[in-house]
DNA sequence: ATAATTATTTAGACAAAGCTAAAAATATGT
DNA sequence: ACATATTTTTAGCTTTGTCTAAATAATTAT
């Protein structure tokens, strides 16, 4: 499989996710930033493979083969978050384009090794389950902190909007990733919250709310 | 720079280190396992990049900014190797093809983390030094046993023969990665050494002593 | 239901990096 | 020094992945 192959197929994987739908070529051209001509193309050539399911105007969706292709990049992808986080003290937030390049790294033994050295995480540093080798992952356990119910309570282990303002907003709260956080309360008419950090108890926004993900327990 | 030049400027590097002449056409088609006529269409795109010195029919050697392009890949790869014999526990004769592979990441930063973290290592696992971020390092400091005079005493750091059979000796023997032996006799009529091991005197053939790769200090 | 709009595919072209076969330059042997 | 052999380059073709422009299919609006 070719590095643009590659990209592609992890492209399609993302934007079926949840959805049951077949992918449009438009979606998959934004997404890639290219053009749908070209989307086209691919398509053609990764059908040939047997990697995806194609039927002109009809859209794409991966077989199976090409969906346990899409888990071991994105396997790959996220053991290297970990090891650019935890071992070389990245910021949580710049490591996605150097793990878009390593993720490439054909070696399955690397990969076998990573993961034990990183003590098998389950978690990428962004929240999200890192499949396992057999493809299987638990479903997604990160939430917004405006999806979850009063009561719930998970570690904080992502932001949607990196902006400084944003940023700085946590850091005068003292949240940082890792904190447990749990849900005092939610009030329906502006969708704010109560929230007990480690040091406080704070009120926040629903644009706060729903800007901080937390990871939580399956059954939440 | 592109993967492919990548590729072709470390060869020149390696085929130009030592010599001072041009390097030729068809040296650095053999060395990258391709055919002359290739060879010939990359060197004018390096050319006009100003990486290499052309002149038609005539070699190539590489400019400034190309031996620095070199070394900075080198580096690259001997960091990696050394990650992945000392933190992921590979065989350090099952590193260099994964190593080929992670020299093209680009990320300066990386780099930067990743020799910090590696506590910047001087040589990789198989002895050959690594460049510091400037592009300087010090000469080959690793020799053959059959290139050191009598009395030189060094650090085993590699082979050049690989076989089932050349390493099998090596374990009979007692030789390891990392033991220091002296050479306390040479014959001049066979190329035999008499080595002194950190368990045992032997003798060796001449074919041994130049497939077994000691670091020396730099006076010798 | 038909026209207008949007999405998708096709056709043809291009750049990168490789190849083969043939031509040109350099090196070698006597 | 000249013929032969070797090396290097050129010319033209291939594949991969992209693009633009035009054509076709599907969807939406009236």
């Amino acid at each position: 499989m070719t590095l643009s192959e590659e990209d592609y197929i992890k492209a399609i994987y993302h934007l079926s996710k949840g959805k049951t739908a077949a992918v449009s070529t438009n979606a998959i051209a934004a997404q890639m930033d290219t053009k749908p001509s070209s989307v086209t193309d691919m398509i053609k050539k990764l059908s040939e493979k047997n990697l995806v399911f194609y039927k002109k105007y009809k859209g794409v969706s991966l077989t199976e083969s090409g969906s346990s292709s899409a888990l071991a990049i994105i396997r790959k992808h996220r053991l290297w978050e970990v090891f650019l986080v935890e071992k070389l003290d990245f910021a949580w937030d710049e490591v996605h384009s150097i793990a878009e390049q390593l993720e490439h790294i054909k070696s399955e033994k690397l990969i076998d090794k990573l993961d034990v050295y990183l003590g098998s995480p389950k978690v990428d540093p962004h929240g999200d389950p890192i499949p396992s080798k057999d493809g299987k992952f638990k479903k997604s356990i990160k939430k917004l902190v405006s999806e979850l119910p009063i009561g719930a309570a998970g570690i904080c282990v992502g932001v949607n909007d990196s902006s400084a303002a944003f940023l700085k907003f946590l850091d005068k709260n003292k949240i940082a990733l890792g904190d447990t956080l749990q849900i005092l309360d939610k009030e329906e008419f502006d969708g704010s919250v109560q929230l007990k950090t480690s040091h406080a108890t704070i009120r926040i926004s629903s644009q706060i709310a729903s800007n901080l993900f937390l990871e939580v327990s399956e059954n939440q």
